[in-house]
DNA sequence: ACCGACGGGACCTCCCGTTGTT
DNA sequence: AACAACGGGAGGTCCCGTCGGT
């Protein structure tokens, strides 16, 4: 049972995703938010201490978003090629309903906060060793089970990995154009497929 | 014979682009370029009409300096494969030397101007054809010499090639670790070697 | 029940009439404004938008000053000459206890504004169009009644009696001497008492 | 034989003469005047200490013109009638041919310096004094000869002129609109006839 | 005699955060 | 819990004037 805080503060959280993943923290002003979300200053300052807590907040809101969706899709997969074919699948689609506006927030981020923001910086990266060791587990799991080759180095898998889709973010969202991540996907889909293990 | 002018001019943009490419575009304040150039206010803005007109030709600085070691390292070579490789060359030494602080500045750029300074987004855009144009090039021309396998799609090369570099560059910001480009760099030589054409 | 955001409105606005009558607009800064009603900036600009916002609304304030001053000066009069006798007479005793520090406001804003801010000239315009209309029908109703002569056109009156006010106004201004206008009020007086009708 | 510099300063001032005419003091910037003499900073302060050196001198460059006018059409006239005449008549043409862009110089430095710059406005004193005392001396001389009534005071006169045209100057200018000044012309001619002396 | 480069400061505006009030 | 009012400062831009060069 959500207090009418709660719904608030989730309200200011909601908006306030959206307008850092797209802005940046530096280009996003507290009159920005207020506009955003009807609030005034008063009201949203009730809720966090300063600036810098609403980013954090937000942005560990916008990763949680975009987890939803991965958990989402590996739930009903069981063999580690499936799982990184959903994971690869989740950005087919992401064009059509993003869970966050302005883009991956991890990507926006990390480089919107370097040699700025230590706070911001670090929760990136968190966020980021978080879906490093998901793909991590997911190939590690694998080579356990026999899905995967034994000589696949999950380290490289997984940097590889979010490295292409990273940067096929940053290309499809430049040119405002996904064709450049469905070239890349299709790449990674092969990749992925030649790790199969050979069945003797 | 430079003027003084275009000695000022050049080391206003020289500290601009490291700044911007560091901070990004409302992170860095005309003060900090006071501080950073030794210039007041008068003298900057007797070069530059306004902080926009500083950002975009710094930025064009800082990708002519990023072009310049490209342009460097394929001048000696030949062979497709060896001009694809000699690329990747060049980020596995751009920590020691890095042509710009602050990382790729087009990837910077292309994130940090995204929704929010369109004249940047453009030059940003600018700048990633003319790469994927140099990649794509390299990629027809060996085709034509039958140096790579005919069904290799220049596109697809060229978005491939460059999503993962980018989205390696970033990694390895991010953590401030160079293993994470190794890694892609070492599953792009592998990727470039295979589309060697196999001779009869 | 003012809130206490009129108060501080009206504060605000008694001292930028004032001080835009008394230095014009380019004239006038916000550290002026700050000074006067002893705000900062941020004070200030939670009322207000920007400075143009400050001029135009300081300015109707001020003319709506002199206007309660002539209204208060024909409420007690009939017959149209003394009416307008009334409305000289307002100007005789101007210089004793000015509704507005700095002359005429309307005066100062038509030539102020004129080539550099349309829409402060825009409202002098509109200001001196009441004041204009105000003159015109006191001449209009008193000819209907046979208080003036029949020959008298309104709008040669109404131009007249304005401009050698406005002229009288700046000269007593310039030298800092009321004497300009005493003479140019005798002038007038004679020149309204010839326009009366005369009974057979 | 005008030298070069002498040229010079003569162009800087007559483009002073329009900006600061039109603009009044602090809306005009040394930029402005460098656009409209095609000069830069250094080239201006060659012939001039600082912006008021130039806007004093641009005063009296306007002032000047306009008296040039007045001599000019009063020169041929001997009879006093005739003389305040000419001197009406200047100003019924003043708006297809004007001496000076923006109205009248008196006028404006009046308004724009008072209570801001006491040496313009003491210029605009000296100005208006020069100007009065012409019109006081042809009254003065025209009641001698017998031309003018022996009761008209040449004060008043000459205040009442004066304090009309200015008025009609503002309104005219305010307006767009050479109506009004027309409006007023023809009073102020009709008041100067009166003052012909009635010959036995 | 004129230009070029620059200092140092004022300009308006917007910023983030705090306080008092409802 | 939300707003209204404000402080104090930083934001980018433009200002006037100086000085070295040519």
């Amino acid at each position: 049972m959500p207090s009418k805080a709660d719904i608030t503060k989730a309200h200011i959280l909601d908006a306030a995703a959206a307008l850092f993943n797209q802005q940046g923290y530096a280009g996003t002003s507290m009159a920005d938010l207020m506009a955003a979300t009807g609030l005034k200053k008063g009201g949203i300052y009730n809720h966090f201490r300063n600036k810098d807590d609403i980013a954090l907040a937000a942005f560990d809101l916008a990763v949680s978003r975009v987890n939803a969706q991965f958990m989402g899709a590996i739930r009903g997969q069981r063999h580690a090629v499936d799982r990184l074919m959903a994971i690869l699948q989740v950005y087919r689609h992401m064009a059509d309903a993003p869970p966050i506006a302005g883009g991956c927030p991890i990507l926006n981020t990390a480089i919107d906060s370097d040699d700025v923001h230590p706070a911001l910086r670090d929760r990136a990266r968190q966020a980021m060793d978080n879906w490093r060791q998901l793909i991590h587990r997911i190939v590690e799991k694998g080579k356990q089970r026999g899905e995967l080759r034994p000589d696949l180095d999950p380290e490289e898998a997984s940097t590889v990995i979010i490295a292409t889709i990273e940067g096929a973010v940053m290309l499809s969202k430049l040119y405002g154009d996904t064709t450049y991540m469905e070239r890349t996907l299709r790449h990674l889909q092969a990749y992925v497929q030649t790790q199969r293990a050979q069945h003797a």
